[in-house]
DNA sequence: TCGGCATATCGATGGACGTCGATACCTTGC
DNA sequence: GCAAGGTATCGACGTCCATCGATATGCCGA
């Protein structure tokens, strides 16, 4: 009765580097787990000069300071934006090459056996 | 002492959609952001066949049987699994279409604006 | 029809997370 | 030095979530 003799089973092949990295790539699609924070992101990315201040984030996102504050310190620890302190202001930029390695991540070609 | 007289302010582009699609695009992400998720997601993907029975999920991914029926109706919720009864067992096979959207929302070409 | 296996659901629990007001830190202009 | 504004941190609160044991449902073979 078991599936073996029925179907031949499957060997579910486990990659042994998997466990590791999926907590790294976890840790940025957490980051993007939430609708403020893709959005920070998206206005981010979107920009012309591919910079905003972070004070020109809080009115378009629509969530208090401290939280869009507490949003741009979890994109920055995934590694999908960097900060520049210029003054008084604090410049957010994406990581293209972050959002690469997800991209790839999700590529259903072979690399994504090696996830 | 406003930014704007100093640096020109950035006009932060709002994209009217970005509401709605980070709703539907976050329940995806949100899939993801699990490792022991991420981990079924590409021990389905990586199968030569395409497709894994759900009993041969439970031991690699290490966690209970509910634990592992429970994640795997998250990632078929999230349009990123199918499943297909046959017999006493359930066949799981990954969507690349639904990976190829998420793949185009991280890319930083004019595609990403429209997130 | 019955026993065994595969899968899903339920209920409970401990921990993680989003959110905000209050507040502290730092920089700038006066 | 002082006042004002941008940003981060803190503490608290309510909610969501991963996990498991127990249990229910469904399918198959005897």
């Amino acid at each position: 009765m078991t599936k073996k003799t029925i179907q031949g089973c499957c060997s579910v092949l486990v990659a042994p580097v998997e466990e590791r990295d999926a907590e790294g790539l976890c840790l940025a699609f957490k980051a993007l787990s939430d609708p403020a924070r893709l959005r920070v992101l998206s206005l981010i990315a979107s920009q012309p000069t591919g910079e905003v201040c972070a004070c020109d984030l809080v009115a378009p996102i629509g969530k208090s300071q401290p939280t869009v504050s507490h949003h741009l310190k979890v994109l920055f620890e995934a590694g999908l934006v960097t900060k520049e302190k210029r003054g008084s202001w604090i410049w957010y930029r994406a990581v293209p090459e972050r959002l690469a390695e997800l991209r790839t991540a999700l590529d259903p070609s072979p690399a994504f056996a090696a996830v």
